[in-house]
DNA sequence: TTCCGACAGTGGGGTCGCAAT
DNA sequence: ATTGCGACCCCACTATCGGAA
C-alpha cells in the first residue's frame, strides 16, 4: 500500500501522522523468528540486511521502512551502499560497519490470520502490542497532530509526513487516498548550462543541465528532466535555441555527457526546479522542473541562494 | 457525459553486478 | 583489469485510456 501526494495535511481525530521515512521500503515475513524481507517490487533483500534477519516476534508480516541513521537522521546515501548488495559475506561485513534499522508501521498478518481488513487503528494496537523493538527494529510514534509533526520535521530536516486515516483497510499494492504523504521539497533557482534531446529523438527538450554561479564560475548541479514532457518542451527548446554554445559553460567536468547526448548554452537561462536537497555529490535530488524565471538573470542568484 | 485512477513512458541521482572490451 | 550498461532502489510528472460516477 503507497501514500498518495496530498495536497492539504488533514485534520482532526479520523487522522493519525507518522515520519516520512528516507529509506527503503520492505515487508518482513516472519517465520520462528527469521524475517525474510522483500522490497517494493517484490524482490527478496533478506540477503543484504542480514542484522535484520532475527526478529523476536510471533510469526507475521510486518510492513516497515529500512534506514541507514547516521546522527539520529536516516541517510538515504548510506543505506544505498548496502542495498544493491547481494553477497552474504560482504553483506555481513558492512552490516558490521554501517548496521540499519528497520522502522516497523504496520502489521498485516499476525500468525494466520490476515489483518487487512481491520482498521489501521486496530492493526496499530496490535503492532505495538507485539512489540516487535530490538537493536536494530523499532516501531516508531504515530502523533494526532499533523501540523507539529509537520513543522518538527522539517526543523529537523526530515523527509515529511505521512498521513493516515485511522479507519483505514491495508490494500496492497494500492496507492490509497486514505494515507497521504507531505515531502519537503524546497524550491531553488538555477542556471541552464545545457540540456539533452529526448530519448529517441533529437530536438526535443528531455532534460536541462543546471548549475550554481559560484565566484569559480557555473559549477553542475545536475540534469532536470521531470515536469519538462508535454508543453514544457517546445517552450524551452525556443528559448534555448538562440543560447547555443559550442564548448560547456561549467567549470566542473559534467558526467555523461556522451552517453545521454547533450548540447551546451550560455548561461543566461534562469529555471525554478523543486528537489529533496542533495545527493553525496553536491548534486539534486529528485528534482522536478517548476519553470522558467523570466525575471531573474545568474547574476542575480550570485551570492544569493 | 464527465471525471478519475491506473498505467506506461519520459526524466532525475545513486549503487552494484556482470558482460563486453 | 577496466568500462559501460542494465537492474535495482528512491522518485516526479504527463499523456492516455477505460471504467466509475
Amino acid at each position: 500500500m503507497l501514500a498518495t501526494r496530498g495536497d492539504r495535511l488533514p485534520a482532526g481525530a479520523e487522522w493519525c501522522h507518522e515520519v516520512k521515512w528516507d529509506g527503503m521500503r520492505v515487508l518482513a515475513e516472519v517465520t520462528s523468528g527469521r524475517a525474510r524481507l522483500w522490497s517494493r517490487n517484490e524482490n527478496d533483500v533478506t540477503v543484504s540486511f542480514p542484522e535484520l534477519a532475527g526478529l523476536d516476534v510471533p510469526d507475521g508480516l510486518l510492513d516497515g521502512e529500512v534506514v541507514a541513521l547516521d546522527a539520529g537522521r536516516p541517510s538515504f546515501g548510506a543505506l544505498a551502499e548496502r542495498m544493491h548488495q547481494r553477497n552474504a559475506r560482504r553483506a555481513a561485513a558492512l552490516a558490521e560497519s554501517r548496521p540499519v534499522t528497520l522502522l516497523v508501521f504496520d502489521l498485516l498478518r499476525e500468525g494466520d490470520r490476515d489483518l487487512t481488513g481491520l482498521p489501521l487503528e486496530q492493526r496499530r494496537a496490535r503492532l505495538e502490542r507485539l512489540d516487535p523493538a530490538t537493536a536494530s527494529c523499532q516501531v516508531p510514534a504515530a502523533y494526532d497532530d499533523g501540523e507539529m509533526l509537520l513543522e518538527a520535521t522539517r526543523q529537523q530536516q526530515l523527509e515529511g509526513v505521512v498521513s493516515k486515516r485511522l479507519s483505514s483497510r491495508y490494500v496492497p499494492g494500492a496507492r490509497s487516498p486514505h494515507w497521504l504523504k507531505f515531502p519537503h521539497r524546497p524550491r531553488s533557482s538555477w542556471v541552464v548550462g545545457g540540456w539533452r534531446p529526448e530519448t529517441g529523438s533529437t530536438d526535443r527538450v528531455g532534460a536541462v543541465l543546471v548549475g550554481e554561479v559560484t565566484p569559480a564560475g557555473l559549477v553542475f548541479r545536475g540534469r532536470v528532466g521531470s515536469g519538462i514532457a508535454g508543453r514544457t518542451a517546445p517552450v524551452l527548446r525556443a528559448l534555448l535555441a538562440p543560447l547555443a554554445a559550442e564548448r560547456s559553460p561549467f567549470v566542473d567536468p559534467v558526467p555523461r555527457v556522451d552517453a545521454v547526448g547533450t548540447r551546451w548554452v550560455r548561461p543566461e537561462l534562469v529555471v525554478d526546479v523543486e528537489s529533496l536537497g542533495f545527493s553525496h555529490h553536491d548534486r539534486l535530488r529528485q528534482p522536478s522542473f517548476r519553470g522558467v524565471r523570466t525575471d531573474l538573470t545568474p547574476a542575480d542568484l550570485a551570492g544569493g541562494e
